[in-house]
DNA sequence: CGCAATGCTGAACACCAGTTCAACTAACCT
DNA sequence: AGGTTAGTTGAACTGGTGTTCAGCATTGCG
């Protein structure tokens, strides 16, 4: 419910090393739990007992749940942003982001986070505006790779580019999840016709 | 937990009339506060409290809170029908099939149903099931207005544009939700560009 | 009028949650 | 060796949750 965290207001109260392997194994299980059961599932206890730890540890490196849960949300997005980075340096790099929207294990962090924004106002600041900053750099390399032929041939911009392969992504993983496969194999195969008729084949 | 719901197998335990006035205010809540807060919290306590109701009476209307979430949804599920439905009889039965995606009402209801049936097996199949019953109907309809003309101009299926639109619709709601946008008016003129290739114009 | 059904309440049980705090232990630095 | 520091624990407080159950009140029906 505190709008401040992660910062040092309070004089006394000690918090764990940032190097910690207690912290990253906290981490680590963390991230885990909310793959598995989903980010309301989260609760400082159930991670503990999960990590074989003492509740009141995983309160010594992360004071408050919301701590804990942006730590793991800080760490997906540094690999998001490593893997769009990846993408962009590829020779292939709109496919390649195409691949990272399909990717099962990041998406479901992702849609998670999202959830949890919505819900989470402490948390909810820095999970958007991570959200728009990956979305500034798709823009930036839909134009610098499609260009005009883009609109051209598809009367699309770069922006609703990257809303449409996101928001496909997001919905093959969520129906996938769910146990609603029918269709995805024609929707993977239009995108990826699309993306063939923009793309000059090396 | 338990599998059987919505049965009367107990040969005792008394359950409120289906068409009570106080059973269908607790539905509206439920639904309200789904809605405002979250599938997650969606407790029968909270749901009584908001309603002004004692929780031992939301149990008596719903023995399990499995069962109030089912009901919640059924009616959403019926709602929807009609909405596509009202589509399939419409003279623009592709556009109002979109704008039915695009409905952000339906949308918040539809979204915190997915994310509810894949944590909870006790409500899963009916939610996956009725998810792929849409998706038929709604290949039918891409199937019957827009025929052959679909596949050659596109490349997609009938299948594949209604995983598509889906998506894109949920993208834009959950951005939004978010508080993120960029993008979203381009990938909408994106898609009704599209659209507008594919129906011919009365 | 009496009686059964229906709507509703209060209390209780067992559980899980976040968070705090004082105190224990081990390591390390000088 | 002595003292500071970091890691760790146990217990406690507060509050939310699902669920049950016996019993109250009211209504309507025979």
């Amino acid at each position: 419910m505190s709008a401040l965290s992660s910062q040092e207001p309070s004089p006394k109260r000690r918090i764990g090393a940032e190097k910690s392997e207690t912290r990253a194994l906290i981490v680590d299980v963390t991230e885990q739990v909310i793959r598995e059961e989903g980010y309301a599932a989260a609760s400082t206890r159930r991670v503990a007992l999960r990590a074989g730890l003492n509740p009141s540890l995983v309160h010594y490196y992360f004071p408050s749940t919301d701590d804990l849960l942006l730590a793991v949300f800080e760490r997906g997005a540094a690999q998001s942003d490593a893997m769009i980075a990846a993408a962009l340096a590829s020779n292939e790099p709109v496919r390649a982001l195409w691949q990272f929207f399909r990717d099962d294990s990041r998406t479901a962090l992702s849609v998670e986070f999202i959830a949890l924004a919505i819900r989470r106002p402490a948390i909810r600041e820095q999970i958007s505006a991570h959200a728009s900053a990956m979305r500034a750099q798709q823009i930036a390399l839909f134009e610098r790779v499609l260009g005009e032929r883009l609109a051209q041939a598809t009367g699309c911009s770069p922006a609703g580019l990257s809303v449409i392969l996101a928001g496909v992504g997001r919905a093959l993983f969520m129906e996938a999840a769910l146990g609603v496969t029918s269709g995805h194999d024609e929707a993977i195969q239009c995108v990826e016709k699309w993306l063939d008729a923009l793309i000059p084949s090396p």
